[in-house]
DNA sequence: GTCTATATGGAGATAGAC
DNA sequence: GTCTATCTCCATATAGAC
């Protein structure tokens, strides 16, 4: 039965099995059974194997945060910027059921494996969030903090709702962290 | 070369493998170098092998924590306590140098594995530093989001000092939040 | 209680038919 | 571009000598 008919389809079914069960966690033949794809073709569009493919992986993570937060933080006016930003979180990682991907591969030694996609997505995100609250009067010391604060807060949340299986955990963090963010941009 | 005597000198050299690689990047042979023991001696001390160590290992961290953090929080003064917290997690952490394996373990499929002791170390944790928090007179409110928001931050600051290889996030990130949770119990 | 030697399965990866 | 068959290696785990 074939289901993936490209390999863009392909990517976000591996995503899945990486965010789940982490890089060293994910066989290829779990990745096999989720994506319906027979080693063969997993290779066909892959030729690098499982690191080609959490590097694609990032790279589309990466992407859809740049497109849906980066961005809009770097360009548009602020204020509805971080809104958005705030929106786009809570679908991503659907109230904490989903995980942080690149935050978990920080984690362990695949950190070392890809290092620099890591690094600049998180140091875009925090320096996109600095620059919107800057541009939204936030005095410079505080927006550099706040920004900081903002993603350890999201990435921290998403342990604490998985680990104590509390979907309201994430909410009630974002929440929290949104008005924390308001409250010093008036 | 005999360098390990005690099933309490390998636990705590396990532990380090695990914080390292995850349980599914520890592999039996890193842990056999790493500790200096064969696979012989670490069968006869584990006979329940990966599975085991790793609940052993959570078992030892929980034990530290309740020792150094839980127990002040439950009982001590509230005060002194929660400085002793800052101070421990500080010392623990080595400024984000070192990660929270317990943590890392509840964002993939291992949390399945170690559900309880991964969740009864975040609500003792939790539930302690609450508790501090009210004996100290922070409203009811506030202290249950207080200590959420306090612990979360540790996890996620650990999350973006090793994505951004930036030990100085993970001491500011500390710092703020001893500050937030000292402003509020006044 | 330590070790070496070994069993057995599943890992990542390749070859080549269709 | 998809598949099955196969390769090699290393994973976890065991046996049994010392």
């Amino acid at each position: 039965m074939r289901t993936v008919f490209e390999k863009t389809d392909a990517i976000a079914l591996v995503a899945e099995v990486f965010r789940e069960c982490g890089y060293e966690g994910a066989s290829m033949s779990t990745i096999t059974t989720r994506t319906r794809l027979s080693k063969g073709s997993l290779y066909h569009f892959f030729p690098g194997g499982k690191e080609q493919m959490a590097a694609e992986v990032l790279a589309h993570v990466d992407a859809w945060f740049a497109r849906e937060i980066f961005e809009p933080l770097e360009t548009a006016e602020p204020r509805a910027a971080i809104a958005q930003m705030w929106t786009a979180v809570d679908e991503y990682f659907r109230s904490g059921k989903r995980i942080c991907l690149i935050g978990a591969f920080a984690l362990d030694e695949t950190r070392d494996r890809f290092a620099k996609p890591i690094r600049s997505y998180f140091e875009r995100w925090t320096n996109a969030l600095e620059a919107a609250l800057t541009r939204n009067g936030t005095p410079a010391g505080d927006a550099r903090q706040l920004a900081e604060d903002a993603i350890a807060s999201i990435q921290g949340a998403l342990v604490l709702a998985r680990a104590m299986a509390d979907e309201t955990i994430f909410e009630r963090s974002l929440g929290r962290m949104r008005l924390r963010l308001a409250s010093h941009t008036t």
